[in-house]
RNA sequence: UCCGGUGUGGCCAAACGGAAAGGCGGCGGCCUGUUAAGCCGAAGAUUGGAGGUUCAACUCCUCCCGCCGGAGCCA
């Protein structure tokens, strides 16, 4: 909670910067102080002054700024400010002698900064769609539940990061363009260079072969764990997938983990150990936000979070899952039947209706997974895994990665894949090879699931979706 | 890609084929250590676009566009 490196914008001051979430603290009582931001409303009072309530993002909660009709600029510029308005004050934090806030700012001075017409200002001081906010995503974070949901954003990932490196794991950047179809997860995009308005490609491609925006980094992670024993990937992924529902979109955030000497068991464990840290992280650290979700936007939020930090997630193999459905008594669109994969239904009974909490599937029939999932003793099943959480479905998906070069090349064959392409990874199995695990968590899944919002689209500040690219 | 829904003032939202409610916001006034304040008042819409049916279309039909939800696929 230090003091801003940055000066205030402000000629005449040279007083301590604060943030607004700084000045809301009772401690701050006393200190003369700098506060700059945006103004989200003004009240005018009879008694000689006008209220002010100013947000700088650095908390939901906004600083109530008292400014006296003696400012000199009062009749100027403070009786000018409405929402979306930028502003400097200096001025005393005090205690407020008003209920609903503990601190407010009397003023000393107001710069004003820029004002925001009220006649085109798209936000009001009232509540608004979620559609609506979308199609104004460059003013959205400024609204109350966007600044929440992209404050618990930037925590997650400093948690996610702290996580991994807490337990000694390298964290890799693995390359976003890709000339590997990686095992054909969903369609890609192609990159290709211009020539004016001419697409280059064939001889004249610019990498002389056919190039992707990467759907995974997981097998390149996997050439990093097999030297560094530990690591996590946390980057953009592509997806050329033409879906319109709220949980997919064409560039989304992965972490993905892979560990040397892993089994799936162990897999299983990290990933679980981590969906909970999280949950745990963010119930401490974005209170407030977490609160603002709970009352506006997902009326069970923090009781569910608070009963995933708390519970034992549920683990069940796929046999297990699939007989378990068969028997319930409930009646599904798709088949359940063993050798299928299970469709969205079936995972949102086990965890929503059956469990009532995350959990994890294990040991799929190896024809519906890829092939470098590690095949399991009886022969059938793949050491796979999928973390499941009520309300969002798959979060993690996972495996032990097959480390037999015989069982490898096998399966590469089995799934007509050309071995030239994948001469690098199948080489971690000729040289040292050795058991490995690891899984992809999607981040705004996770994000959706901490926050309760059910559109991909409002957890990533500006989303790629079919037919949208704006911003 | 398929299935379903939807598009009405700045935002939200009513209207059995028969004169386009209401709320919020903004504006003006009153009141007020207020706090998504309270009270009063006035303003603001050729109902996504193009055709068609009808004496009459927000309402029914066709096509197009946008958006939303679901499925598939996945994260």
């Amino acid at each position: 909670m230090g003091v801003s490196p940055v000066p205030p914008v402000n000629g005449t001051s040279i007083l301590m910067k604060l943030s607004v979430a700084q000045a809301r603290r009772p401690e701050s009582i006393g200190q003369e102080v700098t506060l700059q931001g945006w103004v989200r409303t003004r009240r005018d009072s009879k008694a000689g002054f006008s209220f002010l309530e100013l947000n700088d993002g650095s908390s939901l909660g906004n600083i109530q700024v008292i400014a006296e009709t003696s400012l000199p600029n009062y009749e100027s510029d403070v009786k000018r400010l409405t929402a979306g308005a930028s502003v400097t004050v200096t001025g005393v934090v005090r205690e407020s002698p008003g209920k609903g806030q503990a601190t407010e700012v009397l003023a000393t001075g107001i710069t004003l900064h820029g004002l925001a017409d009220v006649d085109t200002y798209p936000l009001q001081k009232k509540r608004h769609s979620f559609e609506f906010l979308r199609s104004i995503a460059h003013l959205r974070p400024r609204s109350n539940l966007f600044g929440a949901v992209f404050r618990i954003r930037s925590r997650m990932a400093y948690a996610i990061h702290r996580f991994f490196q807490e337990r000694g794991f390298v964290y890799v950047h693995t390359p976003i363009i890709t000339a590997s179809d990686c095992e054909g997860a969903g369609e890609m995009f192609r990159v290709v260079t211009m020539d004016g308005e001419k697409v280059r490609s064939g001889a004249d491609e610019f990498f002389g072969k056919p190039t992707y925006l990467t759907v995974s980094g997981q097998l390149e992670g996997e050439t990093f764990a097999c030297a560094l024993s530990n690591i996590y990937t946390f980057g953009p992924t592509f997806r050329a997938e033409n879906s319109h529902t709220s949980r997919h979109a064409a560039e989304f955030w992965m972490i993905e983990p892979e560990i040397a000497f892993c089994d799936l068991e162990g897999d299983m464990a990290l990933a679980e150990e981590m969906v909970k840290h999280l949950v745990t992280d963010a119930l401490e650290s974005c209170a407030e936000d977490l609160d603002f979700c709970n009352r506006f936007v997902d009326k069970g939020l923090i009781e569910r979070l608070q009963f995933v930090r708390d519970r034992a997630f549920e683990r069940v193999s796929y046999t297990e899952a699939v007989a378990l459905l068969q028997g319930c008594g409930q009646s599904f669109e798709f088949p359940v039947e063993y050798g299928l994969a299970l469709q969205s239904e079936h995972e949102r009974y086990l965890t929503e209706r059956h469990f009532r909490c995350p959990a994890t599937v294990y040991n799929y029939p190896k024809g519906i997974k890829p092939f470098y999932m590690r095949r399991n003793d009886d022969g059938k099943t793949v050491a796979a895994m999928d973390l499941l959480v009520p309300g969002i479905g798959e979060i993690v998906g996972g495996s032990q990665r097959e480390e037999r070069l015989e069982v490898l090349l096998a399966n590469l064959r089995e799934q007509g894949l050309e071995e030239s392409a994948y001469e690098w990874y199948v080489d971690l199995r000729r040289y040292g090879t050795v058991p490995h695990a690891g899984f992809g968590l999607g981040f705004e899944r996770l994000l959706m699931f901490v926050t309760g919002v059910g559109n991909i689209r409002d957890v990533i500040p500006f989303p790629r979706t079919p037919g949208t690219a704006e911003f």
